[in-house]
DNA sequence: TTAGGTGCAAATTCTTTGCACCCTG
DNA sequence: CAGGGTGCAAAGAATTTGCACCTAA
């Protein structure tokens, strides 16, 4: 299992802390847990697993103090989310080898073309994990119209 | 807009013709036009977005079927999805800088790390979008334990 | 003590399914 | 004309919210 050190998920805990004092988040049970299970996992959870793996510590946790903390979480930049977050599945009918620029504000996502990048040379590490079949690269930035408009910034998780 | 030229989608409607006739799938009219819909423009829609815009064209469509047609079009390979297929949010609490292995397969996703690969040239394509925040690669394969055991893979979508 | 946090249950939102009728091949 | 495909309505999942009680600071 690729997870996280003992001394990494450490300093994980740590960071959790410094950041729910300094944000005035209270510190509950609860959110330690969630937090912990994320934090010491390598293999990206949804909030179904964490909730199955918590409840075996904590057997009251309810599904939706998950949710909440783990957005909670993400909203404070001590978890970030695979893909877009809180997005409805998006279709592409581009099949040529393309890139992507997501825009982390509003979502616009747009294709880009580059050889140099459909044939990227690869860390042993990345080949051990099995085969490969293509890669892809996103590039996470603020689209034009976002860096001009502070309005059109998606809400905050509350 | 970086929509596809008028040429591109003219190719892309004649290959969904010929995959339809070659699956013995019926060409209807609302599957050309939901084809139509997402292979005319570059701003990856989802099955909402879609349905919206079919529905000026073709007013009795129903979402379901916008549904339905989607991922036949996604098992038929005329159209991929944006980020992982038809799966929940994950979470990722390793806020180092780092990449991803996907198994198409399973779903499996796991990270790794390359010095290299976070410093990437960007085409002046990509650059254009906007102000770039960091670039991740996204490696897409099958891992050796899908590689080893067909029975691990996901059902396709009926 | 006291505002923020939690569990519960109900509400939403998104997506899928069953069925009778329709239309492509 | 036959069987796949569609629209409708209803079911199912996944996620969020309102509220009364609880608890960290």
């Amino acid at each position: 299992m690729a997870n996280p050190s003992k001394h990494e998920v450490k300093q994980r805990m740590a960071r959790f802390e410094q950041v729910c004092r300094e944000a005035r988040v209270r510190l509950t049970h609860q959110r330690l847990e969630i937090f912990r299970e994320v934090a010491q996992t390598g293999d990206h959870p949804d909030a179904e697993m964490v909730y199955k793996r918590v409840r075996e510590r904590m057997p009251t946790v309810s599904l939706d103090t998950v949710y909440r903390t783990l957005w909670l979480l993400n909203d404070h930049g001590l978890i970030t989310t695979l893909g877009p977050s809180r997005e409805r599945t998006r279709f592409d009918a581009n099949l040529a080898s393309h890139h992507h620029f997501v825009c982390i504000r509003c979502g616009l996502t747009r294709d880009f073309y580059s050889e140099e990048l459909d044939d990227l040379k690869l860390p042993r590490s990345a080949k051990a994990f099995g085969w490969i079949e293509a890669t892809l690269v996103e590039v996470r930035g603020v689209c034009r119209e976002c860096a001009g408009n502070t309005a059109t910034a998606k809400k905050p998780n509350k």
